[in-house]
This record gives C-alpha cells, structure tokens and sequence, in this order.
DNA sequence: TAGTGCATGTAATGCGTTACATGATTTC
DNA sequence: GAAATCATGTAACGCATTACATGCACTA
C-alpha cells in the first residue's frame, strides 16, 4: 500500500488544523495574516484539499451551523497527526525561493542605468512597505503565538530589514560608480 | 488591441536571449546556473514559450544546424525588445516568496522541541550546502558577467550567509530556553 | 439598511514539473 | 568505444489563481 504524496499545501491545511483552525474560512485567513508571505493558499486549494483529505482519512469533519449558516468543523486524525509530524520533521530541500522582482533586476542591464538604479529603489521600497505592514500585524493584539509560529514571524521581520539594508548598499555603490 | 501579458517565464526567456542565449538548450542551461535559486525553469516550459513568443512577434527564430544536429538560434524582435524592458522597469509587487523549508518551521510546534531545534540545524545545514554550491559557481573560469547579473549572483551568496546566521543565532537561543 | 465578516464551494484557465522520446557531436 | 554535452520537442499530470456564485449574521 503506497501512501498517497501531499502537496505543500496539503501540509499548510493539516497544520493549520493541528495549530487549532478549524474551517476552511479559518484556514484562510490565518494564512493570510501568517504563512502568506511565504507560502500563500487561496479556497480554490482549501475546500478542494480539505475534501481529498476527509476522503483519505487525514481529517475528520463535522457539521457545526451556527444559527443557520452552513459550517463544518475539521479536526485531524491520528494519522494526519502523524503525516505532518512526518513531514515537519524530514530533511529539507534545497532552498528555492521564487522572487520575480530579483528577476528583474537581474535583467536590469536591459535598461538605462538610472532605470535600473530606480529597479533597485522600487526593491527596497516594496521591502519597507512589506516591513510596515509586518509591523502592524505584530502590533495587533492577539495571544501570545506558540514558539515557532512567531520564529517564523520575526524571520520575516528580519528577513525585510536585511533586504533594505542589502538594497540601500548596493544603491549608494551603484550611484557612485555612476558618476566614477 | 490588447496586448497579451506574459507570465515571468516568458520574460526570462527574453531576457536569456536579451543577454546573449541563442537556443533553448542555451537558455535552460543559463538558467541553471544563474536564476535557478528564485526562478527556475524546464524545457517543457522553454519550447512552448519560444513558439508562443515567436508566433506573436517578439523573437525570430532562424535555422542553423550545427552538422547534422538540429538548432535554431532567435533573436529579439524590436518589440520584444521593448516587452522585456518595459517589464523590467515597471514596479515591482509585493514581495512573495515561496520557501517550504520556513513552512516546516512555522508548524514546527507541532513535534518536540528537540525535532524542532533539528529542523532548524538542517535549514542551516542546507543554507551552508546551497552557499557553497554558489561559491563554486563564483570560482569557475568565465567571462565577467553584467553588472547586475553580478549583483543578483552576489545577492544569492549574501542571502545564503545570512540565513546561516540567522538559524545559528535562534539555535543558540532555542537551545538556551531548553534548559531553562 | 448597508456594509463587513463568516462561511462554502465550483469552473475556467494557466503555470510548471516530470517523464518520455530521439538523435548528433565532441571529448576522453 | 563510452560518456558527456548539445539539441529539440511532446504528453500527462498536478498545482494554483481568479472569478464567479451563494447566503447568513452582526454591527454601525
């Protein structure tokens, strides 16, 4: 008997639940005030994957309306426990981002010069509105997150502030090469 | 007449070309030693682009066998030209990166925390592979490659660095809490 | 009563990987 | 003579986004 592979969001949806979300709806929007900056997921994958999982034994759900409004309620079962503890704690892959804006400017010497410097500019603007907007959600109250939850946040804090300070390094040395 | 968007893969193939590739073979091995770490791509991909780019006008591609082996070189159009540096020198999107290792991480809650403290020891395990695998690309013999192909390059090596401290540094502290 | 948030889902389309299939040329 | 490299492509499949469609509950 193979074991069926589970995609990353797979993943993303089985530890949501393990984290304590409990619908779809949950899911998402957990996702988009946490993993999405790094790992989006839109309901076109949550219900569909939800689905595939309750069918496969990963989860559990029951229905649970409030008042009238349709809700069902997912929990996971003993082997979808297993199956993330399973993949959570396996060796990682090499890493591979997906970056379009690195993309750009790594074709920016399609371009004017200044176009380019501007390439690089835009760069690190789009990190501090990405810091800014990291800030705000940690400033929010909320719990207190569990350990690596918030691991994970501040590497995206710390991740945007490396970024603008690698742009605005390679900002000041490209304008003086310019005028050199 | 709308003009038709085109996904990051056709820009990488017009800038592959833009920057001096010829055929598909060349693209895809370029890409494999350059923006493979934030942007890959597969042949599958490759050949269906060029057809598609070739078809609407932004590459011309002519025959010129090598032998009895089978090649076609293109070359940008002016309008393919335009496309690439248009896209270049728009403004970036927020950024998104995709990165599973730091998923397994943000779950990482859901094991022991000695499995947990693992799970970062092989994410800096894999920064310290992958920087190495950078610096051996830096060492072979080639020509100078553009400014900002080097700085893309440089951003990878720098990028790898600081995640290995990054980790170092929250192993350290992690390790700490446990005895505590 | 209008707007926002909670809640579930589907359909169309496009993006991307993997595996497969083929064959010539160059280098050791 | 074998292995690596150059070279082109297709088919099947799966992953992911976007837009659409629906409707209840709460609050200002």
């Amino acid at each position: 008997m193979e074991e069926r592979e589970l995609s990353p969001t797979a993943y993303v949806v089985l530890g949501m639940l393990g984290l304590g979300a409990e619908t779809g709806y949950d899911i998402k929007s957990i996702v988009d005030r946490s993993t999405r900056f790094f790992w989006a997921a839109s309901y076109g994958q949550i219900y569909p994957e939800l689905a595939r999982l309750e069918r496969d034994g990963f989860v559990v759900g029951k229905l649970a309306p409030t008042g009238g409004r349709k809700r069902k309620v997912y929990e996971l079962t003993d082997e979808g426990r297993r199956r993330v503890a399973e993949w959570v704690a396996a060796p990682p892959r090499m890493p591979e981002l997906r970056d379009e804006n690195l993309l750009k400017l790594f074709f920016a010497d399609l371009v004017s010069h200044e176009e380019a410097l501007e390439q690089l500019r835009m760069r690190r603007r789009g990190h501090e509105d990405f810091l800014g907007m990291l800030e705000e959600i940690a400033a929010r109250p909320g719990g207190e997150d569990p350990v690596f939850v918030s691991l994970v946040f501040d590497y995206g804090i710390e991740y945007a502030r490396w970024n603008i300070e690698w742009c605005k390094r390679h900002e000041r040395r490209l304008a003086r090469r310019e005028a050199a």
